[in-house]
DNA sequence: GACGGTACTCTAACAACGTTAGAGCGTCCA
DNA sequence: TGGACGCTCTAACGTTGTTAGAGTACCGTC
């Protein structure tokens, strides 16, 4: 039977999953589908083409049941729910979050975005504001997610101190909350797990990682961001909640 | 004179900024510092080492000046500021939050990290909070960083329509609100640039993307996630604002 | 039953990439 | 004078994405 581009999508991401994005190549892929490399030209435009297809598949898989409202469910409980589905769909896939940075979903879905906005408009929502609210809580997602799945991509954490200025100190997981490098909750690279390890020259970032649930799950950090959004668009939103008006763009800083 | 690393990290980023992410070799890199490419390899393990590097020059220019609040700035305007220094540092380059997505600083920043809870503690934030809320804030500014920087990465967005399954619709800049590809401000790809053009079949999309700024500013989609999850933050911490106790985690949703 | 076209695959090859092995040269210190 | 170290070189390897172009099977048509 001929290979058909699904196929080829599909097999891209079982091998995304075996080797990562470094391990994706046409080659192996062409392998895995019992055909050459050349061939996929005939499929495909590009390499990049390919990964935007994947992308887009991926999406899809993440966000099949969550373009509305359950039937009855509120506003923000569906927008939290489908935020957590959009990164327990990116990290479904090895390397899933860092697809979604470097391509462009190679299908625009435009009518699955046209029901987000109306579910939103129902709640009181301008549309340009429901679209501003949508890309904000992405993009919070995706950056998360990508600091998530950073954690676990690198090879060996701590065995190399060959850096040279600051401390040779073990570094701590996530894109950074500092300058540079930052703790996250899987901190300490295995060794000395609860939160000590920093020594004595940083009792808070030792404090703060202490504090947190033992590592591995991410899903704290997760949460308290996404926290954060929708209890602000809530102050907004939610006439029960806080006074409106409140949070207004300008008034958030310089 | 002998080649030294920060030359290397710095022709690193001269050459980032004029051919991205994929422009930046090690032949090349090499040629622009008067070298053979396998020298680089006596200053610096690995290219990705060098990314490293990079990502960690990058952060320092960035964050420079915002480790901790000006002498009277309320802590919230001080996180505002920090996340739009950081957002900025990043579109400073060219792939810039590409860089940070796929890459880890090379030296962590301990020292300045500690600053930045030390503040937050301040005004009343737990440790494991404050380190949660800059990690949030962090996840938030390289999403959206990222959708901005992928709006202009690609070569013609509308001119090839070779998409099969649904409309064979424009898209519009970014990761994408919707199931796959999304609104963003840069919409309609040049043509048509004031909202319409996505037809009668997708009304809210097209007045969503008619209110905003005329396109080219990506700072108002950015501005509106920054006002939310600072109002979230507000809500908790801010004694003048809505009640506390009023937003824990578990409220959110699921 | 031959014919042409379309769908799909192949072999061969290219330039470019990251990376390694190992030799060479200059400078400094003993 | 000699040896070690710092820094650079040439040569080469294997792998990658990609192109050119030839080949094969099928399918409807004359």
């Amino acid at each position: 039977m001929a290979v058909t581009r699904d196929d080829i999508v599909a097999a891209g991401l079982a091998l995304l999953d075996e080797g990562g994005l470094e391990g994706l190549t046409l080659r192996r892929l062409a392998e895995r589908l019992g055909i050459r490399a050349p061939t996929l030209y005939w499929h495909v435009r590009d390499k990049r083409e390919l990964l935007d297809l994947m992308v887009s598949e991926i999406m899809d898989e993440a966000l099949a049941d969550w373009r509305e409202p359950h039937p009855g469910q509120p506003w923000w409980d569906w927008l939290a729910g489908r935020a957590r589905a959009l990164r327990t769909g990116l990290l479904a896939h090895r390397d899933g979050a860092l697809m979604l940075a470097g391509n462009r979903p190679a299908r625009p879905a435009l009518p699955g975005i046209e029901r987000q906005l109306a579910a939103l408009s129902e709640a009181g929502f301008k549309p340009p504001e429901a679209l501003l609210t949508l890309l904000a809580l992405n993009a919070y997602v995706i950056g998360e997610a990508l600091d998530t799945q950073g954690e676990s991509g690198r090879p060996d954490p701590v065995a190399d101190q060959a850096v040279e200025p600051g401390a040779g100190a073990p570094r701590a997981g996530g894109t950074g909350a500092g300058g540079t490098g930052a703790g996250g909750t899987q901190a300490n690279g295995g060794t000395e797990a609860d939160g000590a390890g920093f020594g004595e020259d940083f009792p808070l970032i030792s404090a703060a990682v202490g504090g947190l649930e033992a590592f591995g799950s991410s899903d704290q950090r997760f949460e308290h961001g996404l926290a954060l959004m929708i209890t602000g668009l809530r102050a907004r939103h939610d006439p029960g909640r806080a006074e409106p008006g409140a949070a207004e763009p300008g008034a958030v800083g310089g």
